[in-house]
DNA sequence: CCGTTTCTGTTCGATAGCGAACATAAAAAT
DNA sequence: ATTTTTATGTTCGCTATCGAACAGAAACGG
């Protein structure tokens, strides 16, 4: 509390005194990756506060593929959507890709406070709202582009939301998050390793050269940048 | 006024009396297939509030491939993302799929009226997030399933929605909702017509047998249709 | 009625990705 | 140091889909 910086875009622009005595109720955690946050057809335990580190929303199907149907850092609360109320429960999981700080609270409390608070609650709006338009633009991603185009999409939004250009995950977990297969995405890292846009090692992606990865991307990756730009704008 | 029934989902919801002062201020309107609700990074001149018929919001890419990434009909507002405020705009266009009637407000006046109406805050709020979901799983099944698979689950929910078996698209409609190539459309349709789950000519599918298009269709059909229904509990 | 447009059927070569198998190598565990 | 586990590299046959082309058929508009 007092701290003018909890690194955390939505506590960050909550108005004071509120926001200090909101902090006050949040505990800080440290999580390790494959954390289970929540599981699909379940509603939370806890709201996150992203401060370092990233979480993926994965869809599975009955035959055990996954796809990753959105990425989450510091900018909002995690989840946001339960809060909306009703009774529907989420297809997906929610899981911890890359070693993750937050701030967390009882969801049951976050619900209350959602309701009690319209700074809260404006900020937590504007959180679904970017997010639901950042999905649209990976479905349709999903669907018209190549493994190459978005592994390379993937690692750019990572390194911007993390800010850091070295990914720590295996091509194996990029599989599932981009829904093809561990070959393919060892042939696509392999690609773009011949290109010297990345390098890489057992387990951990290192970024060579933002700007010709970008070329190298498919333009999903400047629309959903954009939209993680201005997040409360 | 007055009518019990107003044949939209949201609009049945909103309580007496406000429903009818509510009613009295909307047009109502019958548009013919392929009408643009609005155009991406547009905000919308109208909301519409369907009574019949479907809308498709689309993402295009730069080389003109597009993907849907929902379908609309009777059970809530469009759009509903942009009463959630902000200057983000959406990437993706609205367009009338199967010939719509509806009814609509300037979308300025909704705005005021989502500020002001708790109850139709609130009922917009469920749509935002079920829809949310809605698009999770489309978004996943963009990725993960092949053509055949996507069609018969896009002809299952496309009944679903309209109460009719008989759906008005071309193949080369089809393909763009899809994401695919009209020959792979045609291919997939031939495919469900020699198993007698479907009969079409130019420009009209006839469902044949909903059970075992049901099992030609993917896991996401079942899914979905889960989050249509019950749409505001 | 005839010409035009739009929709469907079909083919064909090219490519991306699947699915499975196996080899190698790097890290971790003992 | 040795074993075990995990990650990456590579191959191969197979399938779905692309991308392009062209023909026939159905609807439409004078």
């Amino acid at each position: 509390m007092g701290q003018s910086q909890l690194d955390n875009l939505l506590l960050d622009k909550l108005p004071q005194p509120y926001r200090d005595s909101f902090f006050s109720r949040l505990e800080e955690v440290l999580l390790p990756a494959g954390t289970v946050l929540y599981e699909a057809e379940e509603i939370p335990r806890y709201a996150w506060f992203i401060t370092s580190g990233l979480a993926s929303k994965m869809v599975s199907t009955s035959d055990g593929r996954t796809a990753e149907i959105g990425v989450w850092g510091r900018e909002g609360v995690v989840p946001c959507i339960y809060l909306l109320g009703g009774k529907a429960l989420c297809p997906w999981r929610c899981i911890v890709q890359m070693e993750m700080k937050a701030l967390r609270m009882p969801f049951p409390e976050l619900q209350r406070e959602f309701q009690l608070s319209e700074p809260l609650r404006h900020l937590i709006l504007r959180c679904v709202q970017r997010r639901s338009m950042i999905l649209s633009q990976i479905a349709a991603c999903n669907r018209l582009h190549d493994a190459e185009e978005r592994l390379a999409r993937w690692l750019l939004t990572a390194q911007d939301l993390t800010g850091t250009t070295s990914i720590s995950l295996s091509q194996g977990f990029l599989a599932d998050i981009l829904g093809a297969r561990r070959t393919t995405v060892t042939l696509a890292a392999g690609a773009l390793r011949r290109l010297k846009l990345i390098s890489y090692r057992r387990g951990r992606i290192q970024i060579l050269d933002h700007e010709k990865l970008k070329a190298a991307a498919c333009e999903c990756y400047g629309t959903v940048r954009g939209l993680f730009q201005n997040f409360y704008a």
